[in-house]
DNA sequence: TTACCTTTGTGCTACAAAACATGGTTTTTT
DNA sequence: AAAAAACCATGTTTTGTAGCACAAAGGTAA
């Protein structure tokens, strides 16, 4: 646990919309409250069955938020990329965390107590609609999601989580590299099949030309035929 | 839309989560935006797409939340008992509906403007603590959700689906018929499978002689079993 | 270099679940 | 009361996907 001081401006910049309702006095409080941490790659964040305390915000790097189910299967629910907050919603939800999250690479971020956020909502009703807002957002595409899960097939559930990385993610300076290098077993784990089958359909994408891949590097070459297998399942 | 003039009295009784909190000017405002609606059976309450303007709550009668997916297959998402909320979350993710609302059976509900909801947050700490809540419970349900119905196999899925069911709408005097009297499809729906199969294992619960099925009525007898199903997937 | 381990890739097999077909019920409509 | 529609039940066929087993490639350490 590294902690490091840093300055209100830096803060401001971290976290944006945590930092832009509050008041001169609330941020006072918040920058006294700011620890940063940094996590190496594949290291764990928190496990399920723990009891939160924090919330993180990731400043930089790249996390996954999983869900160990029957016979060691694993599935990752979301993923986190840089300003964006989590492990918040078990504390909120007044339980133990049901997920796990760990680092997909090297990452640092910042940690704020749970008690100093509920203080904050309580006094500033921007804030608690922030969280209202960004609960409900993610309830939607938990929700879509299970959906998309369940009924649709193999490849359709693959291109799916291509398209849904390259959004999240984004990608390199020529356009159509994925930004973020998965194993075939997280890939797996994201789209709910086993790493065989990621492998395997992976491989019918790049001799039917709509990828091409390079080891952990993917190029998505033909979105639009991507979009329309995702789309039929 | 039936329009029925409640007392103060009826009102927090019906609604005690969202009424608790509220100061008397507070409940003023929110008693005179307060107006009763009935559905009949299997009436459709909001559709996909359409844009949210109430909060709802459900006075008697059950309730699917449900989503249409690839290939006319609909799977039910959440189902509400009498005196929860629902209908809310898409107006504070600013979404249009992705998901629709149906009575199972005959429902009376209660219709609240989210202008009235969001105002009344605004200035009161309190409430906006129970809406955050509230969604992080439902996230975490959601996530849960997911892992089950993907990783699960069939049998281990409507097991679990019954036993959801007792949970959340109860039995009936002998203690273990449900009582909710759900049509095939709408449990397959529920278990993400097709009406066949939910028939099919249905029958099979019955002559392994874990439940007893009289048409629509389901008799949970060996719910041990039933668990230890569910559980293992 | 060698040896070792992890990740990736491929072929084969087994099985679970969907799709289809058919017939019997019950409920609703006219 | 007859007809139509919806729902329930079960058997058969087909297909998608998981589960191996094993080989090749790449990375790491001695």
């Amino acid at each position: 646990m590294v902690k490091k001081e840093l300055s209100k401006e830096e803060i401001a910049r971290c976290i944006p919309d945590l930092w832009q309702p509050l008041t001169e006095a609330q941020r006072e409080y918040l920058a006294q409250n700011f620890t940063v941490q940094k996590y190496k790659k594949n290291e764990t964040i928190y496990c399920e069955g723990e009891t939160p305390q924090y919330l993180m915000c990731l400043l930089s790097g790249k996390v996954k938020i999983y869900k160990d189910g029957v016979g060691g299967r694993s599935q990752i629910i979301r993923v986190i990329r840089d300003t964006e907050f989590f492990a918040y919603r078990a504390y909120f939800a007044e339980e133990n965390y049901v997920t796990a999250a760990a680092a997909f690479e090297p990452c640092t971020m910042c940690l704020i107590p749970m008690t100093v956020i509920t203080g904050l909502i309580r006094e500033n009703a921007e804030l608690a609609m922030y969280f209202i807002r960004q609960l409900s957002k993610d309830l939607g595409i938990s929700d879509e999601r299970t959906v998309n899960l369940t009924q649709k097939h193999i490849r359709g559930r693959l291109a799916e989580s291509l398209l849904f990385l390259k959004e999240t993610y984004g990608v390199e300076e020529d356009q159509c590299t994925l930004s973020i290098y998965l194993s075939r077993e997280d890939l797996a784990n994201l789209s709910n099949m086993t790493t065989s089958n990621a492998i395997r359909t992976l491989s019918n994408f790049a001799s039917e030309k709509l990828i091409i891949i390079d080891g952990r590097k993917i190029k998505l070459i033909d979105e639009d035929k991507l979009r329309k297998i995702s789309k039929i399942g």
